[in-house]
DNA sequence: CCTTCTCCATGAAAGGTTTCACGTCCTGGC
DNA sequence: GCCAGGACGTGAAACCTTTCATGGAGAAGG
């Protein structure tokens, strides 16, 4: 620290009022623009504190008001660059409502999960946003009291935001069937996530009506792909490939290009998402974009609603998605 | 909410203690495993209070101890693929040692770090950990109090951990020349930050030593180019290009590639600190590779330690970096 | 001139916790 | 059998704020 002298005190409200020559009650009125102040002495008020440099206290503040000015955000993993962006626009709107954001990332597991919440329950949040890992999390219940509201996974009694993801998993076949593909591969994410069990159930649903479904694997939301997944590009038997995130897309395709395989030359390939990756990615990759922006300011402003609003029934939103056509999609002649 | 029962009020110490019929002193003491209870009557408590579901009231807590179990995590930018990795270990960290982050981003503009400061500030953060925008910030003086360790800058009085930016910028120019380029071009990042600024001067010297520096220009930490940078990129003089941040060096690959040229065949590029994206880039990226983890994790042991100690001299560390060597640069013949 | 409001301002309680200072009881030493 | 001292427990203050209930003064109306 730049000086040593240990407490630098910071002034406390019953300071303000006595140098104010005011009670303790008139401060505070007047610092909260509360309560009844003659216009004078509120101005008295204000300038003494701000000679003094007066910073309310949020602790005592929390305490007696039982709201602390902070919300929390949940998110898997945020060196998956799906989240970063989300946080962001997180972090700034909550910002812009006077609300500081505890964010925590659960690293995939359950169980950090749950220790997260708790964590942040202890630290007492007024709201939290939720992206759970999976619909089962044992964290359904802990979340009880704390106004929340969930991304991306229809937890029944949320106040939900989500993506049309059946629709993307349709437009993803139908983007390919359209260019003449009919052996069609799918990459869906875990079983786990309901987000992920729509995206690829509505692929699959599509490709099964016009062409042929070779086969249908899982891999987490990783550049990392797991055996059976490279096993199912190995044989190549599909000419294209539907994932069920850009980041399992990317992994596919490096995996294609280390089979000496080109993209989209010899497989095409959809992702899913539309990742700042996406467009960088060479060849740049064709996927299906969500609003996530727009998803997470929705987010904050349903919290923000919600916080207020206890009793009102729950919402539930579902964003449009659009497919963002870019190279990595050969049209087959 | 599941239910609409407005409030599930969480049981306060003094119920426990009464349940348990011991004073809240007691009770206290029994919960932090400080003071002198008897092992029986501790065991006792602690089952009552289990039984109640007793979580402590962090405000009340806080409120005394002065401490709020928070710290603060203020970066530039989120969707720069540089800090999310950061803040996963800083948030990580953190909770290993039982605090919550408060995350900031400060997208870039002065005010904006000044709000998010002033927000943390007052929310009552035990620490905070920051990574500046510029030297001159006008935020030097805010933290005074606030126990503070900053990443990548050297501020004086503060904590600091840095990378050795000039090392790498050394690497950077002698891998360059090594592979027989003599015509080389520098495009460092933002001038207010000195990070950025040792990393080109070292470059530049050596280049100067025994090649050609043929321009020099600045970009912000970002994928898009400033005219400038893109007008020395036009002129074709060089056959390398050193960059101050991989994200330039990505952005200045793509506008290469749009010239009609390639990477590494026509000119070279070098990146700085080797985000994720740097080896999934086609080509891939050769860079300097900063320890970030490792960074982040120095910087959170560097906060607890003076968050314990406040009286300590102030530290400063700095990491070695390494090249890494991809495709992205063509050796002469 | 007195009553009745309204407008300002205040004292004091409350909120949940930590911690100091003190008291009681039992143990062990002589 | 007494006393010193340790172990265990407790009451109460303090932390800083919000907010309720109350009081006083001045203005307006009769």
């Amino acid at each position: 620290m730049a000086k040593s002298e240990d407490p630098p005190r910071r002034a406390t409200l019953k300071e303000v009022a006595k140098a104010a020559g005011v009670s303790l009650a008139s401060a505070s009125y007047a610092i909260n623009g509360a309560g009844s102040v003659g216009e004078a002495t509120r101005e008295h008020i204000l300038k003494v504190a701000a000679e003094l440099g007066y910073r309310p206290n949020q602790s005592a503040k929390a305490m007696k008001t039982g709201k602390t000015g902070a919300i929390g955000l949940i998110v898997p993993d945020l060196t998956n660059p799906f989240f970063p962006g989300l946080a962001q626009v997180v972090i700034q709107a909550a910002r812009a409502h006077g609300y500081s954001v505890f964010l925590t990332d659960t690293e995939g597991s359950t169980e950090e999960e749950e220790r997260a919440v708790n964590l942040m329950i202890d630290h007492g949040v007024d709201g939290v946003i939720w992206f759970p890992i999976a619909d089962d999390g044992p964290v359904g219940k802990l979340i009880e009291g704390v106004p929340t509201v969930v991304l991306d996974r229809n937890l029944p009694g949320y106040d939900v935001i989500q993506a049309d993801y059946a629709d993307g998993g349709r437009l993803a076949a139908e983007h390919l069937l359209a260019a003449g593909h009919v052996n069609i591969g799918v990459i869906s994410g875990p079983h786990a996530a309901s987000s992920a069990r729509q995206r690829a159930e509505a692929a699959i649903s599509t490709v099964r009506e016009r062409g042929n479904l070779v086969w249908h694997v899982h891999n987490a939301y990783s550049l990392d792909l797991e055996p059976e997944v490279a096993k199912a590009l190995d044989s190549r038997t599909a000419t294209a490939v539907i994932t069920g995130a850009d980041l399992i897309a990317i992994g596919a395709m490096r995996h294609i290009r280390g089979l000496g395989q080109s993209v989209p030359d010899d497989v095409s390939v959809v992702g899913f998402d539309d990742i700042p990756w996406a467009q960088l990615h060479t060849p740049a990759l064709t996927t299906i974009d969500m609003p996530v922006e727009d998803m997470a300011a929705a987010a904050v402003e349903a919290l923000i609603r919600r916080m207020s609003a206890r009793g009102e029934p729950r919402r539930r939103v579902v964003f449009n998605v659009e497919l963002v056509s870019r190279d990595s999609v050969r049209v087959l002649t």
